[in-house]
DNA sequence: ATGTCTACGTCTCGTAGA
């Protein structure tokens, strides 16, 4: 079972490549992030046709996520991330997928920082840990999937001095990181590949892909279940060099089920 | 400080978010 996790970063202008993508690599599973698209916008007719079912949360200009499925029906288990009713952007679903509970997350960017939207994103972040400890006791096989906004180590930044004072890498968003990921979870890329620097993100500034100056911010956090069955996790790193690319590339995991007690 | 891309509203440019 491959899943894969995408900012797409706007679906409108995005759909032509991926769709190309999806052909390409015919993931099971697809989280998408930044839909920049009204619930009522979703192109679900040429996802269908391109052989995939979706759930999705829009919002008008901002955030938005969905999740999709290949062949399958994803089962909505949860549509929101709790803990504050009182927050209205699209950028986290929940769904049973053959057997898997895949998270799709948008984890808030942050900047500038310090500042309010900075402490929005540490406030979402302490929501998301609370949240996960709870799937994680739920012993089903759970993967968090998405854009975290969150440099996890020196070695997921092409140079770390110039990331200390932005959001995506203060020490305050690396010590929420390290505690969700203390909880028990499993950082599919990084424990594939240990000492390797892989990007998932080059943002449009300076050549900054031509350049190689990358960020890996999006990541797939495995419960142990799902990290006993993995058997691959990379970067479709040249989806990033093409026309009218996102600034993000996918990234996606590989799978053995028969490895998933059940 | 800069750079690039997107979506929206003030609407074919300016602004904000990333």
């Amino acid at each position: 079972m491959r899943i894969a996790t995408f900012n797409i970063n706007g679906i409108g202008s995005r759909l032509p490549a991926l769709r190309e993508w999806l052909e390409e690599t015919q993931p099971d599973v697809a989280c998408l992030q930044e839909l920049k698209a009204p619930q009522e916008r979703f192109p679900e007719a040429a996802i269908n046709e391109a052989g995939y079912q979706a759930l999705w949360i829009g919002q008008k200009s901002w955030n938005g996520v969905a999740i999709l499925a290949r062949g399958t029906t994803p089962v909505e288990v949860r549509r929101g991330l709790p803990g504050d009713d009182a927050d209205e952007q699209s950028r986290y679903l929940e769904a049973a997928i053959d057997g898997v509970l895949v998270a799709c997350l948008y984890l808030p960017n942050g900047n500038p920082s310090p500042g309010p939207k900075f402490d929005y994103k540490l406030a979402w972040f302490e929501r998301l840990i609370t949240h996960a400890e709870g799937l994680l006791a739920s012993g089903a096989p759970v993967v968090l999937a998405g854009d975290f906004n969150a440099i996890p180590t020196e070695l997921d930044v092409y140079k770390p001095e110039r990331w200390v004072t932005d959001a995506l890498f203060r020490p305050e968003t690396r010590d929420a990181f390290h505690r969700l990921m203390a909880q028990g979870w499993t950082d599919a890329l990084r424990s594939m590949h240990p000492d390797e620097r892989i990007f998932t993100f080059w943002d449009y500034f300076r050549d900054a892909y031509g350049r190689d100056a990358g960020l890996r911010i999006d990541h797939l956090l495995l419960s142990p279940m799902l990290a006993g069955a993995l058997t691959a996790a990379n970067v479709d790193r040249d989806v990033r060099g093409r026309e009218k690319p996102s600034d993000h590339a996918p990234t996606w995991i590989e799978l053995d089920m028969t490895k998933i007690a059940r």
